[in-house]
DNA sequence: TCGACGAGTTTGACATGTCAAACAGATCTC
DNA sequence: GAGATCTGTTTGACATGTCAAACTCGTCGA
């Protein structure tokens, strides 16, 4: 096994930086989020995504895509949120095994409340911690990780055969 | 309630990356890192921190503090890393309530041969898609927020009271 | 030295996430 | 048109994280 490139002083500072920001950012902001609207995180990431879906709902295998979540996890979630009043599920009138997920009155002003406490609690801790220059450069930054993660995890690389 | 300071797109844009970067990019390295070595995010901090302690063993509440874990949580986790023969506990000598982590042979030789990997993985991923630039600029603006979340989180704001 | 309190850790009950299996309705194929 | 198979969802068992209570030893003051 070769030695490893290990990361220089700087690297190894914004990596670490980057650790510490991810944890305690988080951290920070989901104790908001419970304190201001008695939301977990996945509550809101449910509420918000469906809350933007045409007709404000949406089928569990898409919701489940852009959340990048497992089936079974948001079906144990609607689950608990369905109980709680804030969702309901309706099946689809043209495909028998699809269910849909679509906000209640209670959901839809608990969100609608809740994305008010939560930008300004993004606003605090984050995007007004920066100047205009950092969230230009951040952006950028976000936008080459990510590129690289999406040809990585890219469904089926084009493999080419011998006919 | 006052009508809230919106994002704008550039700030949007931003903080909708900086979400998506940290989803998929965690995703990947955990993927990695299991892949390679066995080993979870949990199982790698706490091995890590304690092989970098003095005579790699560390006191489970230092331990605890240093990775911002619950100290019930880090309990159940020794509990089943020492199960799996990565890591024991011991007493101390001087104070009978506090318990030390240690690594066992076994889990020196697994944190250092996962080291090798996760350091690579952090370059492939991350570190080298960005340039000198944007690691400098990434340094920067982490060193900022987590400034602003030191002084939010600070144990107890010096509140001054008359006599 | 005794009892109250505090510190460090563990435990148990419960909430949440993951994985594989079960299910039920669509679709394909002969 | 009757399997076989595929797709979308649910379920159950288990792993992991959280919270509060319990436990154990140390420290302080009368």
């Amino acid at each position: 096994m070769p030695e490893p490139r290990w990361l220089t002083d700087a690297e190894m500072h914004t990596w670490l930086g980057y650790r510490r920001m991810r944890t305690l950012l988080d951290l920070q902001l989901t104790r908001d989020l419970g304190a201001d609207s008695g939301l977990s995180d996945a509550d809101y990431d449910v509420l918000t995504t469906v809350s933007e879906a045409p007709g404000r709902q949406l089928r569990l295998g898409e919701l489940a895509g852009a959340l990048r979540w497992s089936a079974s996890r948001l079906s144990h979630q609607v689950t608990r949120m369905q109980q709680r009043g804030l969702v309901a599920r309706a099946g689809s009138p043209d495909d028998g095994r699809s269910a849909t997920v679509l906000l209640t009155e209670h959901g839809w002003a608990t969100v609608q409340a809740a994305a008010v406490h939560h930008v300004a609690s993004v606003r605090r801790h984050f995007i007004d911690v920066l100047n205009e220059q950092d969230v230009a450069a951040l952006g950028r930054i976000t936008d080459k990780v990510l590129a690289h993660l999406s040809e990585v995890t890219a469904p089926t690389p084009p493999r080419r055969r011998v006919s």
